[in-house]
DNA sequence: TGACAATTCATACGTTCGTTTTAAACATAT
DNA sequence: ATATGTTTAAAACGAACGTATGAATTGTCA
């Protein structure tokens, strides 16, 4: 609206690390209130989603002031950013520690696919299990974000996953050496769905499919999802390759010679 | 906020039947605009999910006037019920109609499980190639909106699948007589969030996997897709049941005994 | 053709949103 | 004590939201 692009705002400068400016004062009073906002932001976010969780939502769940918010984290695109960012550095790290503990004791050889799978998959659900660290509520709340439509929220996971993805695509490679490429992303991504969906889908869509469990398998009982899950993704990883049919326009990679795992 | 709660409005009586009420005057041209009005909001609802679309965007996307959503479909809310409903009958008719069909050949038998499978999950596929009853636009909707917080969404899905959901689950337990309900049910959850996640991430968590793909694998393919979600869906369904731990407080059904398939 | 109902249109209503502002209290370190 | 950083309170901002209204327009049938 108005004259150029150029504006004269300072802003953004005190929000980020206003606290550090000069020394340390007021340090725990501040971060207490810091975590009491992201943990309301984070059980909100999970139970409503972003778009309907508002900011007086937010700081009359977490007892803190309006203003709060913008004063600790700039927007509310900064929190959510945040409420994710502390609960990842921690899991994807903890991924990393385990399979660079498991590639240590094979000295470069291959990994078993159980274990990649597990050190994928079984540390995020043994982190449901981790009250520490967030629980179920950071886990659940992560699953469903995967499929989330926000831009934003996408752009930020990718970058935060990008290495740890890599790290583990590149394990499969070598623990399926006869396997196409492709054919493991692939069965990378369906691992990924069927994961996140099963964790959030415990709640969400328990009317989709009625379950009429036992009450002993309904309640929050992870610890038996964990190897429920991983027979199924291993057994679907290590399924026969399909029979794709003919490319027509195949100039590409030497697509034809799908080798059979078994 | 008024005196009693019976209120005075003679509301929700012209919307949805309008047109009927005396004869089938401009029939053709309103059903025009209903009809734009359900394709742009499908788009834009898979685009941007439901919080995030707003009605100015729909009517602006469709080319009619921002009140003609209030006088055709009575909210926003009865609006995505309708998006969902026109494409949901088709594709649960669709999925019954070949399961029918299938029983009917078998004679009350049991079905192979990948004949139960493909008439689920090929049928959605199927559905994402016909471009007559919605193509990939509905589908990947479909799958995003499986795991959305949304109460009444998910109350609603919940509902238009319930049928369809009850007859797969009861062919799947004669299929596999042998493998405990709850375990299949727990399966069908992991199948479902495979194809769903499937769906909707080739194109949302592109950045999340880094792809690295050969181009002709990116494109878009649901027919390459179709035949690798089918192997490691039936590669987890029969995969070997997992080692439960023991149940303290076990006194319902006879858990222990868990055959295995193979 | 004129009456009439169905539909479209521009516009406005009331609410809620994220954010900002001002002022005053409060805690802590130098 | 002074300076610095933190929290609260209350209020307001402009923008965007879903929805409602009444007049204008359109198509159909008496």
């Amino acid at each position: 609206m108005s004259d150029i692009g150029v504006s004269e705002t300072n802003f953004e400068v005190k929000s980020n690390d206003a606290k550090s400016v000069d020394g340390k004062a007021n340090e725990s009073r501040a971060n207490e209130t810091r975590e009491k906002i992201l943990n309301a932001a984070e059980r909100l976010f999970m139970e409503f989603g972003y778009d309907a969780t508002s900011m007086r939502h937010i700081t009359s769940e977490a007892e803190v002031n309006l203003a709060a918010v913008n004063y600790h984290f700039g927007s509310k695109e900064a929190l959510i950013q945040e409420v994710f960012r502390r609960r990842l550095d921690w899991l994807n790290d903890e991924r990393l520690r385990v399979l660079d503990e498991m590639e240590a004791e094979v000295n470069g050889g291959p990994l078993k696919p159980s274990q990649i799978v597990d050190a994928m998959f079984g540390t995020l659900l043994r982190m449901a299990n981790d009250e520490s660290v967030g629980g179920s509520t950071f886990v659940r709340l992560l699953g469903r974000t995967l499929t989330d439509p926000s831009k934003f929220i996408n752009t930020f996971l990718a970058r935060e996953h990008a290495y740890v993805m890599d790290r583990f695509k590149n394990a499969l490679f070598k623990a399926l050496p006869d396997v196409p490429k492709s054919e493991i992303i692939w069965r990378f991504h369906f691992m990924l769905g069927a994961t996140s969906y099963a964790i959030t889908g415990a709640d969400a869509l328990t009317g989709v499919t009625d379950w009429q469990l036992s009450p002993s398998d309904k309640d929050e009982r992870p610890d038996l999802l964990l190897p429920r899950l991983m027979s199924f993704l291993l057994g679907g990883l290590r399924a026969p390759l399909p029979q794709l049919p003919i490319f027509p326009q195949s100039g590409n990679a030497s697509q034809g010679a799908h080798d059979s795992i078994y």
